[in-house]
DNA sequence: TCTGGGGTCCTAGGACCC
DNA sequence: TCTGGGGTCCTAGGACCC
């Protein structure tokens, strides 16, 4: 079974601000060079897409459109909630994103796999899971593969539910146009076009050999094999994490080595904390520079021992960010560790895995961050559309706009009718950010 | 006011080793 | 007294996914 929720982060805004449901709403960047994450249906209707530029998306959808910067506590709070639906299905789940995940029927007990069985549970599974998550919908496939599943929840999407039976994998499958299949990108289908490969039917007729030396041999065995429905891949519950990295696009381009330094330094030091917070550390620090026009790179080097200190790979990128150069500005950074291994580094120390030379007492105690300051917010950073506020007296609500040192706020919650907006001065006292309101009515 | 951020996997060349 | 071959590690880039 491949389960898809809706429209995730827009149903989740829906859910918890009612004056926008029914409403088109675009969840993404909010700054000049946003893109659009998730769009809700109404919001599509004009045109809005997933990876489109914020800027595109305000152009096609009508004033009265909420466009908002995301809350991800939010979303992975419900996610939460969702993955454990799954899990009193089947033992074995995959969450694949925080808005989809397979799960595998025939590992659980008890279950009644014929069509008419899994059609019931599938019924039964997308009705818990809008009333566990206050209306968030989902889409579901089910078949005899991962391939087959994830087609199914795909083609009756919102709030689907498509079965595929055993045997009729192939009359599903060779009408769809290639795209559909994962791994058909827009450089893989340009070059099955060129062939005159349009669907999935069309590329089963292709010999192995045509594809691998269309493709290549790894991704043209894979087309090979998926065009015929032979997919065997098992569902995984548990996949490593292989990287750990953190990326930022700044709203102008950097020259200034001293600011990009310091930039590094904070991305190294979330990296870091993200590294010992999954007590894991890693060997290779990579550095991502995109240039002012838009070229992309990546420096990296590999250093003798695994690391999960944030100095070490701050000085590392540093060191990166000098060879990569920075002529002419640069509109992003990226910090990332990978050839990652499970112990962390103080850890080997003290079991005596690794030989130190005898500082690591004093060296594992004491780790300072990397900048010691936090610098304080700027106003048009400290509010942002979307985003859940508190107000002494007004109660709970979230930002819709700000802006000339004033914020405007919807007061509403996900069980209130739609609220009132009231326009505050930016540096109101009685206002103050919040956790995302409780859906769920207490019982 | 063009083009995010978090990842995974594959390919290819050079260094290095036996 | 040009030229091997296979395997692994490292680096860089590209395609793709959500």
């Amino acid at each position: 079974m491949h389960l898809d929720l809706d429209a995730f982060f827009a149903a989740v805004e829906q859910r918890d601000k009612p004056s926008l449901r029914g409403r088109p709403v675009v969840v993404g960047g909010v700054g000049g060079r946003g893109v659009v994450a998730t769009a809700s249906y109404e919001a599509r209707a004009y045109g809005a897409r997933s990876a489109m530029s914020t800027a595109e998306a305000r152009r096609r959808c009508p004033s009265g459109t909420a466009f908002l910067g995301g809350r991800f506590a939010a979303y992975r709070r419900t996610s939460d909630v969702v993955m454990s639906l799954l899990r009193e299905v089947s033992p074995l789940v995959e969450p694949v994103s925080i808005d989809e995940a397979y799960v595998d029927l025939a590992a659980a007990d008890g279950l009644d796999l014929s069509v008419d069985g899994v059609t019931a549970l599938g019924n039964e599974l997308k009705a818990r899971i809008a009333a566990a998550t206050g209306g968030v919908t989902g889409s579901i496939g089910i078949g005899t593969s991962k391939l087959m599943a994830k087609i199914g929840s795909d083609l009756q999407k919102p709030d689907g539910l498509v079965v595929v039976a055993p045997g009729r994998e192939l009359e599903v499958l060779h009408p769809l146009p290639v795209t559909r299949l994962g791994g058909v990108g827009p450089a893989t289908a340009e070059r099955l076009h060129q062939v005159g490969v349009k669907t999935v039917g069309d590329l089963a007729v292709r010999s192995l050999t045509d594809l691998v030396a269309l493709v290549g041999k790894a991704h043209g065995a894979g087309l090979y094999a998926l065009a015929r429905a032979d997919d065997d891949r098992a569902v995984v519950s548990d996949r490593g994490v292989k990287s750990v990295s953190h990326e930022e696009t700044f709203e102008r381009d950097l020259t200034d080595v001293a600011v990009l330094g310091r930039e590094i330094d904070s991305m190294a030091t979330r990296v870091g904390e993200r590294l010992r917070k999954g007590a894991i550390s890693g060997r290779t620090v990579t550095l991502k520079v995109r240039r002012y026009d838009f070229t992309t790179l990546t420096r990296s080097q590999t250093l003798p021992q695994p690391t999960d200190d944030a100095r070490l790979i701050a000085t590392t990128a540093r060191r990166l960010l000098i060879e990569a150069g920075t002529a002419g500005g640069l509109r992003l950074l990226g910090v990332g560790v990978s050839g990652l291994s499970v112990y962390a580094q103080g850890d080997l120390f003290a079991e005596g895995l690794l030989d130190d030379g005898g500082e690591a007492e004093a060296a594992a105690e004491t780790e300072p961050e990397v900048p010691a300051e936090v610098p304080e917010l700027p106003v048009e950073k400290r509010w942002w559309p979307g985003q859940d506020v508190r107000h002494d007296e007004l109660g709970s609500g979230w930002v819709w706009g700000r802006g000339l040192g004033r914020v405007t706020v919807r007061f509403e919650g996900p069980r209130t009718t739609p609220g009132p907006v009231r326009t505050l001065s930016a540096d109101d006292p009685a206002l103050q950010p919040a956790d995302p309101p409780e859906w769920r009515t207490s019982e």
